[in-house]
DNA sequence: TACGTGATTACC
DNA sequence: GTAATCACGTAA
């Protein structure tokens, strides 16, 4: 096990990485999950991806390295967590979906108001909330936090299938899943 | 199945 | 200025 830095992110495609996260953990200021679900948006010929109907999303891939947090407000309610990726294909986000949480659960818990476990984190909007992640998390290099990043881990079985949510480009394979997996979001 | 909520964008 | 859209979660 050890830490992903930046050039995890430079040295595959964002599919790549979208997959190869599933089975590693992310860690956010005590808290700890095991990355479960993501999705893969790529900047370039998605019309899925932030980049393609929002300036500021093209000025900040343009502008901050790979690895650098990209949070937004989804619906007015839910902040959403993605990691940003300059990979040889080109650049693009990984979202995290979902987590299985393995530390700070109590801490998780109370955020969330829930107390059975596999609710804390199965989904976007779930996870973010239980870690206490909003947009001051947005630009950050959070790779390199003392207390927080990622670490490299495995899966047994990773399963692919379209992106959940969308209204374009519905027919990418880019959303990355443990199998079997009660932590996945709906 | 319905709808809150607010940032962003396109277009007056 | 207005209106449409939106990588969701919850209650019902």
């Amino acid at each position: 096990m050890e830490r992903l830095t930046a050039g995890f992110f430079e040295r595959h495609s964002v599919v790549d990485c979208a997959r190869a996260l599933i089975g590693a953990k992310f860690l956010w200021n005590g808290c700890e999950g095991r990355i479960v679900e993501t999705e893969a948006y790529a900047a370039e010929g998605d019309e899925a991806c932030h980049t393609f109907f929002r300036q500021g999303a093209r000025a900040f891939v343009a502008s901050h390295p790979a690895g650098t947090a990209y949070v937004y407000l989804n619906y007015g309610v839910h902040w959403l967590f993605n990691v940003l990726v300059h990979g040889p294909q080109g650049s693009g986000f990984v979202l995290l979906r979902a987590l299985e949480p393995l530390a700070g659960i109590e801490r998780m818990m109370e955020r969330r108001g829930k107390s059975k476990v596999h609710e804390l984190c199965s989904g976007p909007g779930k996870l973010t909330r239980a870690l206490g992640i909003d947009g001051d998390a947005h630009g950050t290099p959070f790779l390199d936090g003392e207390s927080t990043g990622m670490v490299t881990g495995v899966s047994a079985s990773v399963v692919s299938s379209f992106r959940i949510g969308i209204s374009r480009a519905q027919d990418l394979p880019w959303r990355f899943h443990e199998d079997a997996n009660i932590h996945v979001s709906r």
